[in-house]
DNA sequence: AGATTGGATATACATTATGTATATCTAATT
DNA sequence: AATTAGATATACATAATGTATATCCAATCT
């Protein structure tokens, strides 16, 4: 007797909306926690109104679940505009767009910094995330590719891009942020420090 | 019957030694661990020969080991030189000087990067190193306010002050560490960085 | 020398999390 | 009417932090 599985189109957008439901419950109980520490399946769960189980069947583990919503939050984070900021004319206006996509990104919902806190206690999860990260590198090498042409070293130019890289990480945004700035206050600060380091491009005085 | 306390030089001496063996025991599981995650008090009593109990008995808890443990590492891992680096009469090349003490201190123990990660899920502990960080932000905000005396307005001074203060920060050194750079290299791009954020002091164009 | 004390230990227990296993329930499909 | 997918109920294994209590031993005090 083979059995006869069936696809239900019912039941599956049921299950969508339950996951839906767990993901929101579970960004908010992150946005709302002081830390990632009180991050637990069981408040989740519970907040969604599902049981414990329902999240593992859902998402395998916890791991799973924070990766979901990480997602979530990239889906809603205004992340698609890095394509127009990719192919702006003049690069270097569209570095200063993406700087601002990803302050808007990183300010947008609180979660995401609770997400990083995740990378610390789970290695899988950090890799996971560092892999979407990589996109951002490659949006400013190519940005940085096209302003520097050929009038830069290669190791010039590859000090440029981490070093934008890492200026335009959540870090440097919580870091400055801590020190009591806007979001858009903090935006203007790195799209000056990016400047600069492509200053430093074509003139290496030090 | 008043109870006749007293101190003891061999005990407390003998103590030390254990609170020490522990110390170092924790260092090197932190140095050896893959993960922050992986780090419990029980592997740590065993690597130091003790019980979980001594550990509780000497540091009271988890983060009473942790904040043990980033003492013992900041002392060794030669800050002092902030010092003479503070002082040095020319401010800017105090700076570089700083930069360079920070680079060897994040680079010397492996250790301090799984403290930096145990911040995430200890909000107390991520307080006291914060407490600690704000020495150097106060080093970097007295070598800012001599190099620009008067000739720039109090926000400019606040953005290099800040900017710098990231720039030096554990999170940007790992960063440009992962891309595949030597502590030396590191040092350079970073002090480059922190050069054109003074730069933009005086001259505030974008 | 004998009583006492500080530090380490032994053992036990409470609590909280993640993750797995098994059986059951219910509503959607066949 | 039988079956199936998704959710639930219940139970269990494991690991970690933290607390409580009693005990042991060597260093001190009288």
């Amino acid at each position: 007797m083979p059995p006869r599985s069936y696809v239900s189109p019912a039941r599956s957008a049921a299950a969508a909306e339950t996951r839906e439901r767990v993901i929101e419950a579970a960004s908010r109980t992150l946005r709302e926690g002081e830390s990632i520490a009180r991050f637990s399946l069981d408040t989740v769960a519970k907040a969604a109104g599902v049981t414990r189980l329902t999240v593992y069947n859902q998402f395998g583990s916890r791991r799973g679940l924070l990766e979901a919503v990480f997602d979530e939050i990239a889906r809603h984070g205004g992340l698609h505009q890095l394509a127009d900021a990719m192919t702006t004319a003049d690069p270097r206006a569209g570095l200063d767009r993406m700087v601002e996509i990803f302050c808007g990104f990183w300010s947008r919902d609180s979660a995401v910094g609770r997400l990083h806190d995740a990378m610390a206690t789970d290695p899988e999860f950090a890799e996971a995330v560092r892999e979407r990260n990589e996109r951002r590198r490659r949006g400013v090498a190519g940005l940085v590719d096209r302003i520097a042409a050929r009038q830069a070293s290669p190791q010039a130019r590859k000090d440029a891009v981490d070093l934008i890289f890492a200026l335009t990480s959540y870090p440097t945004f919580a870091s400055l942020s801590a020190a009591g700035r806007s979001r858009d206050e903090v935006c203007r600060v790195v799209q000056a420090a990016c400047h600069a380091a492509l200053a430093n491009l074509s003139d290496p005085s030090s």
